[in-house]
DNA sequence: GCATGATAAATGAC
DNA sequence: GTCATTTATCATGC
């Protein structure tokens, strides 16, 4: 069959009453299902994040054949932490604490 | 090791509370009112971030999760209905 | 024991 | 690239 088996098929909604609204209806036909990575995939991730936050070609690519990753997964791993990391900041700035939160440990 | 510790620290899964039962009547309220197309827009998540006493970050999940959760539950009982249409039909059948 | 809020992978708009 | 999402998973409340 065309699609391994990681990749979820969204239900068919065959309803017949036309109260169905658009929205609710599968944004993309296909979609990977989302798996949690291992302990050693983020410790590892992390370590890189914290020399660079952004990851060169050639380092993305070790990254992914030494973690058991795609290329693409070690990409969009480190958009995602930029975000996380922005995030972060916007919270640990107006908190009004005065307590240091920064992730400095 | 050291990540892991502060990620527990950092993480506000651990320091969940309930929204009060105001805040989850406003926000239902504009969910359900604006069911064709429930996306709030970034001064409307403020609005209802004011009313609730709540981030709009929190706001966003809050959407996020009603919407792929009230999905969800049309689509379940749709199938429960398919089922036992299905099954009448096979009685039918016989 | 699920309901609920927050986070982690994954996609798509721009 | 950012960033608002979708979706599954996590951690907690009760």
């Amino acid at each position: 069959y065309p699609f391994p088996a990681s990749y979820t098929m969204p239900n068919i909604d065959n309803i017949s009453d036309g109260s169905q609204l658009e929205w609710t209806s599968s944004s993309h036909s296909m979609r990977k299902k989302r798996k949690p990575y291992t302990k050693a995939q983020t410790l590892e991730l992390e370590k890189e994040f914290l020399y660079n936050t952004y990851v060169s070609k050639q380092k993305r690519w070790e990254l992914a054949r030494c973690l058991q990753l795609s290329e693409r997964q070690v990409k969009i791993w480190f958009q995602n932490r930029r975000m996380k990391d922005k995030k972060q900041k916007q919270r640990t700035s107006g908190d009004g604490t005065g307590l240091i939160m920064t992730p400095c440990l | 090791a050291v990540m892991i510790l502060r990620s527990r620290f950092l993480d506000a899964r651990r320091k969940r509370r309930n929204f009060s039962k105001q805040a989850t009547e406003v926000l239902n309220e504009y969910f359900y009112s604006h069911l064709s197309n429930p996306y709030p827009s970034e001064e409307a998540k403020e609005d209802l971030a004011r009313q609730c006493n709540i981030t709009v970050s929190q706001v966003s999940n809050w959407f996020g999760n009603k919407r792929i959760r009230y999905k969800k539950n049309i689509a379940k009982a749709q199938e429960e209905a398919n089922m036992y249409a299905a099954k009448k039909a096979a009685h039918g059948a016989l």
